[in-house]
DNA sequence: CGTGCTATTATGCGGTCGCATAATAAGCGG
DNA sequence: CCGCTTATTATGCGACCGCATAATAGCACG
C-alpha cells in the first residue's frame, strides 16, 4: 500500500539486537512515563515499540530484565545532565555547584513523567535485588559527583570545613525533596525558588552555620575524601 | 468447633458500616505495606480484613475510593504523631521544632513498610483526582504546622526574620528528602543524623545565614502568616 | 536463485484482576 | 418465635497479565 500495489512491502524489519534492545528500553520509558505502574506490562511496552509482544522476551530474560535496563538508562541519562556541566566548571566551586542545581531543576528535569517513572522504580527496589543494584550503583555515582563538588569547596580559602560525608548527605535530601514536590504539584513553588534553596544551603554550609558539620580540626584533617574503593557507606 | 458441636457458630458476624469500613482500611493499609502495588487488590485486601471480595464493593464505591480513604487515614495519623507532641512546646519554638524532628524520624515513622504504602499513593494521585484531593489536604495541614512552628521561631529575640513560605518549603523539602533515602536505604545513615540536620537548617535559618530567605523589612513587616484562608498556594 | 539462521509474529494457557449479580444468613424489632 | 432488613458470601463474566510454544518470514550468504 504504501510502496507499491505490486510489491509487498515486509511486514517487519529484522533488527541486530543491539538496536532492538535499545528501543524496547525507550518503549519501556515511554510507557512507564505516560502511565504509570499501569504502563508496566508487556503487552503495553511492545504496543509502544511497534513490535509482538514475544520480542520482549526474546531479546530479555523476562520483563524485570528490561525494566532494570530502563532503570539504568535513565538513571544514567539524569546524572549526567547535571552532572557533567557542573564537574566541567573546576576553578569556582560555588558557581559549578549552582551549575549542578540549575541543571538538577531544568524544565526537563522537573517533568512529571519522569517522576512517574521514578516512582515505578522506587516501589519495585524493594521487591527486585536486580533494580537494588541499579540504584545502589546509581546512589554512588551521585555521591562521588556531590562529595567531588562539595570537597573542592571545602578547599577553597575562607571556607569554614565541613564533614564530607554529611554534608552530602543532607545536600542531597534537600535536593532531592524539593524534586519530589516539584514533581507531585509543579504549581507549589517555582524551580528557582529551589536553586537558591539549595545555593544557601551550600553558603551556610561554606560559612559554617551548620554547627554539626562542622569538622573537628579545623585545619587539616579533611576528616574524609572522595574515594572510589567500595567501603563507601 | 470453638463453641460447641451441637450448637452451629454463626459463619459471620454483622458489623455496623463504620467499624467495617475501618477494618476494611485498616487492612488496605496492611496489605499495601506488606505487598507494595501487589497488595492494592480486592481479594488480597479482603483476604487480609478476613471478610469476602464483595464486602468491599458493598461498603466503598469501588477499590479507588476505598484507597483514598487509607491514604487520608495514614496521612492524618501520621501529622498528628509528630504535630501535636510539637505543638505543645509553645515556649521554646526551637524545641519544638526539634520535638518535631525527633517525632518525624522516629523508627515507626521510617519503617520501610510505611513508605511502601506512600509510593502507592504517590503513584496513584496524578491518575486519581480524589487522591489527588487527599493529598492536597494532607498538604495543607502540614503547612500550617510547619509554618506556625516557624513563625513562633521568628518572633523570637535575636532571630533574624525569614520569609516564611519559602522557608517552610525548603524545611520540608529537606525533611521529605530525608525520610526518602532513609526508607530506601535505612542503613545509608543513622535518623539522628537526619534530626541534626535540620536542627542545623533552622539554626542557620534564625542566624540569617540563608541569603535568599532574608525578609527584606527586618523589624516589622511580618511579610507572611500562616493563614487558614483558601489562598495559601 | 535457493537456503539456512534467527528475529519476529501469532496463538494459547493458567492465573489474577475489578466488579455485578444473586443467594444466604445474621440479628433486631415485633 | 417470626419476619424483615441488609450485611455478607459465593459465583460468574470479560479483560488483562506474563510467558511458552510453534509457525512465519526477513535477509545475508553461497
Amino acid at each position: 500500500m504504501r510502496r507499491s500495489d505490486t510489491a509487498t512491502q515486509p511486514k517487519f524489519r529484522r533488527e541486530p539486537p543491539d538496536s532492538r534492545r535499545e528501543a524496547l528500553i525507550s518503549a519501556t520509558l515511554a510507557s512507564l512515563s505516560e502511565l504509570g505502574h499501569e504502563g508496566l506490562s508487556v503487552r503495553r511496552i511492545s504496543a509502544h515499540a511497534g513490535v509482538s509482544m514475544g520480542l520482549i522476551n526474546h531479546h530479555f530474560s523476562g520483563i524485570d530484565a528490561l525494566v532494570a535496563a530502563a532503570y539504568e538508562s535513565l538513571a544514567a541519562r539524569l546524572l549526567a545532565r547535571s552532572r557533567d556541566p557542573a564537574l566541567a566548571l573546576v576553578g569556582e566551586p560555588l558557581a559549578a555547584l549552582h551549575v549542578y542545581f540549575s541543571a538538577s531543576f531544568a524544565p526537563q528535569a522537573l517533568d512529571p513523567a519522569i517522576f512517574r517513572t521514578w516512582l515505578v522504580f522506587w516501589s519495585l527496589v524493594p521487591h527486585s535485588p536486580e533494580l537494588r543494584a541499579v540504584r545502589e550503583r546509581a546512589g554512588r555515582e551521585t555521591r562521588v559527583t556531590l562529595e567531588t563538588l562539595l570537597s573542592r569547596l571545602r578547599r577553597q580559602p575562607g571556607v569554614c570545613p565541613f564533614k564530607l560525608g554529611p554534608a552530602r548527605i543532607g545536600l542531597s535530601a534537600l535536593m532531592d525533596g524539593l524534586w519530589v514536590e516539584l514533581s507531585l504539584d509543579p504549581a507549589s513553588f517555582e524551580p528557582a525558588r529551589a536553586v537558591s534553596l539549595c545555593d544557601d544551603w551550600v553558603r551556610a554550609l561554606a560559612a559554617g552555620a551548620f554547627p554539626a558539620l562542622r569538622a573537628r580540626a579545623p585545619g587539616l584533617s579533611g576528616s574524609r575524601t572522595p574515594r572510589t574503593s567500595p567501603a563507601a557507606s
